[in-house]
DNA sequence: ATTAAACGTA
């Protein structure tokens, strides 16, 4: 017997204490339960002794004792006068046999017996003592075993039994073992569905460079074992997995491993594909997930809308009309159905540039409107979207037209989004008070209100000088459980920074932190901005230091508050500091940063600084602004010296072709009437009325001022007329003004009839 | 898997 395959003793130990024999009817099912077919050669012919010579030699086999009848054997298997039996048979009768101590026992004697030494016959027998061998507790060891002493007596693997190891030793985390079966098998028998085990096999164990390698070869042109839709699965499913093991394979390779498999007509499937888009979109590569979906589509992949729909919502922020309008047309050309979310993404799209009209005519369309075969119903989503477009442009009651549209449909009831824009809508329009009835109103409905639903009330009252009431509101809330986020805390952060409420700024900073609230970097933006213009330079700081801490970095508005905070406070060495912090950023200073500077030299009289940072923002490529030049002719006036006031401005509109704006005028307007030159202040204004710029009542007020001065009395009834048709309110200071001198001249009739136009134009609003 | 709402801008 020492040709004989033999085990190690441990493993004919074990062998021996086989369990009972599995039934050869369950062990043939087990075989059809595997997830690959056969890869048998197809059954010979049926030969009348076929199927009789394979229960003869069974029977022999099934003797109790060890004793097998020998001669018998050796006469059925392996007749003198007839042809032996094909290699299948002995498989067969191998997988018949109760146990892999048996089978074992019968290849060896195969082996020893065979008269021509048949590879097929002993691979074949072989494949069925890995069978038998598998179904053993411990299986990958013992196959193991099998395998290289298979392997040392050089008898070819099968593809079965290639199959089989290897994907047992796959399932046992036997990675090298697997990929050791595949290289000893004959090449012209590593056929795709081997592959694909061992790419699945590989990818498990994040063997990633090694199954990408073995899928190269099959992806090439004109690959031997090119890829099924299976290897497409396995590589695409191994590719999309969150708990993936070795190193990561960026997108562009993942594009061109999915150009490679279209060549060979193997498409992803469309989750996948939409996954694939929507990750290039969101990495900012939407032209690749553009190349991506054409690639596809020109090989004839099957192409459905959520694909589509993820490249258009990235072409949509991106702004790009034309390709968006590109891919619909193709979209219809392919004949890609769109869906409730194509429908949504083009309306989000419209509302967010305001064009609301045109986004309710698509929403028409859907609804069979003008008979284009669409009919998609809309959704909750579809409304919601059209509702906020509707209340971001004033037409709060529009949307409250459509929600009751929504309780007719079915399956389409308001939900909490629904409430929150509309409440936002009356918040925006200043109707408080409606925004609380709504309020009130979806807790009646039973739609929860939830941390948005907070904000957006809190904030609006906030925006409307109700902070006490926004305060108590929270509070409100809190108590029943609704917590606040980092937006509710910078609405009210923000609202006490405007009414000059510091500490209690502070005080919110502190207990949205003791309330274990995050904050984001608006927050930080939000009260270093507010303590900056309040003056509060050391707090600022003390903020920003914190905002670093918690890893978020100041952005350039943030720096040019600063700046700009250091500047008032005269503190320049602090402002140079942040100039340099900022460059280190890699923050380039741009147009606000130089006015802010420009003003500030200015302010305090050092011209020339001025003059020479605006010279170098232009050679930065910056464009002085109304900004820059209001700072310059502001400082001008204030240091008295009108004329070089005059010359900037005259200066600007001609030659730098800046236009002036109303906030220029006042500026000259007022400094004009300070220093008694009335008449060329009253040619600015009609100056303003030539440009068509509107004056305003700070234009007024410095005008009335001047006047009263010089008492021309006529001028100023001609301004007053003037102020009533451009519908520009009077406040304190205008009608300080007026009283004061019209009273004063015994023109209270005139005043009367100024005051009274207010009245009716107030009451009519 | 793809569509909706709230916060800071010198």
């Amino acid at each position: 017997m020492s040709a004989a395959l033999t085990v190690s003793s441990k493993q004919s130990k074990l062998l021996r204490f086989l369990r009972p024999q599995t039934p050869p009817n369950l062990s043939s099912l087990l075989r059809h339960l595997s997830a690959e077919p056969d890869h048998h050669p197809p059954a010979p012919p049926p030969q009348n002794d076929s199927s009789s010579v394979v229960n003869l030699v069974v029977e022999l086999l099934q003797t109790t004792d060890n004793d097998w009848n020998e001669d018998k054997l050796h006469q059925l298997l392996f007749p003198t006068t007839s042809p032996p039996p094909p290699p299948h048979n002995l498989l067969q009768i191998t997988r018949l046999l109760g146990s892999t101590a048996k089978a074992l026992k019968f290849f060896n004697w195969v082996q020893a017996n065979s008269p021509c030494q048949d590879s097929p016959l002993l691979s074949f027998t072989l494949e069925a003592v890995f069978e038998h061998a598998s179904r053993e507790p411990n299986s990958h060891n013992k196959l193991l075993d099998l395998f290289k002493t298979s392997k040392s007596h050089k008898i070819p693997l099968s593809v079965n039994a290639a199959t089989l190891l290897i994907r047992c030793f796959g399932r046992a985390q036997m990675v090298d073992e697997s990929f050791l079966v595949y290289n000893e098998l004959c090449p012209s028998r590593r056929l795709t569905h081997i592959r694909n085990i061992l790419i699945d096999v590989l990818f498990r164990k994040g063997r990633v460079d090694d199954a990408l390698h073995l899928l190269d070869e099959m992806l090439q042109p004109k690959a031997e074992f090119p890829p099924n839709s299976n290897t497409g699965h396995i590589v695409f499913s191994a590719l999309s997995k969150r708990d993936k093991v070795g190193r990561a394979v960026d997108e562009e390779e993942i594009v061109g491993l999915v150009s490679k498999f279209a060549e060979h007509e193997v498409f992803p499937n469309s989750i996948w594909l939409t996954q694939l888009i929507s990750r290039l979109c969101r990495s900012g590569r939407t032209d690749r997930a553009w190349d991506v979906l054409h690639g596809l589509m020109k090989l004839g992949g099957v192409m459905e809308a959520a694909s589509c729909n993820a490249l258009l919502t990235a072409l949509g922020r991106a702004r790009e009309f034309k390709r968006m309008n590109t891919l619909l047309a193709e979209m219809k050309e392919m004949d890609i159905q769109p869906n409730v979310v194509t429908f949504g993404i083009l309306i989000n799209h419209l509302c967010k540039f305001r064009r609301v009209d045109e986004a309710l005519e698509v929403f028409e369309k859907m609804n069979g409107g003008e008979s284009n075969g669409f009919l998609v119903e809309p959704d909750v989503i579809t409304y919601n979207t059209l509702i906020d477009g509707l209340c971001k442009v004033g037409r709060q009651e529009e949307g409250l037209g459509l929600v009751e549209r929504m309780r007719s449909q079915p399956r389409c009831m308001p939900n909490t989004v629904t409430y929150n824009c509309l409440i936002d809508g009356y918040c925006k329009a200043s109707m408080i008070e409606a925004a609380r009835e709504l309020f009130d109103q979806m807790n009646k409905d039973g739609v929860p209100p939830n941390v948005v639903t907070l904000n957006t009330l809190v904030d609006g009252m906030c925006k409307h000088g109700r902070i006490n009431g926004a305060v108590e509101f929270f509070n409100e809330m809190q108590g029943k459980g609704l917590k606040g986020n980092a937006v509710t805390y910078t609405a009210l952060i923000r609202a006490f920074c405007n009414v000059n409420n510091i500490e209690k700024a502070m005080e919110l900073f502190d207990e949205m932190l003791e309330a274990g609230c995050s904050p984001d970097a608006i927050v930080y933006y939000t009260l270093i901005s507010g303590l900056s213009q309040a003056g509060k330079l050391d707090r600022a700081s003390f903020v920003l230091s914190k905002m670093k801490e918690a890893g978020f970095s100041p952005d350039i508005v943030s720096f040019n508050v600063l700046i700009n905070g250091f500047c008032r406070k005269n503190k320049l060495d602090e402002a140079y500091e942040m100039l340099k912090e900022m460059e280190n950023a890699g923050i380039k200073p741009d147009g606000v940063t130089y006015n802010t500077l420009i003003s500030h030299f200015s302010k305090t009289g050092d011209f020339s600084t001025a003059h020479r940072l605006m010279k170098k923002m232009v050679k930065e490529g910056l464009v002085p602004t109304v900004v820059t030049y209001g700072a310059l002719i502001h400082a001008y006036c204030l240091n008295g010296n009108l004329d070089e006031a005059m010359k900037i401005f005259r200066d600007m509109s001609s030659t730098s072709k800046v236009p002036p704006n109303t906030v220029i005028y006042n500026i000259l307007i007022n400094s004009l009437c300070r220093k008694n030159q009335v008449d060329l202040a009253l040619s600015l204004m009609d100056d303003m009325k030539v440009k068509g710029v509107k004056p305003n009542t700070n234009t007024f007020n410095a005008m009335f001022k001047g006047l009263q001065e010089k008492n021309w009395l006529s001028k100023a009834f001609e301004l007053m007329d003037r102020m009533t048709e451009h519908a520009c309110n009077p406040d304190y200071i205008t009608m300080e003004i007026l009283t004061e001198w019209l009273s004063a001249v015994g023109e209270t009739a005139k005043l009367k009839s100024f005051v009274q136009g207010y009245e009716v134009s107030a009451s009519a609003a």
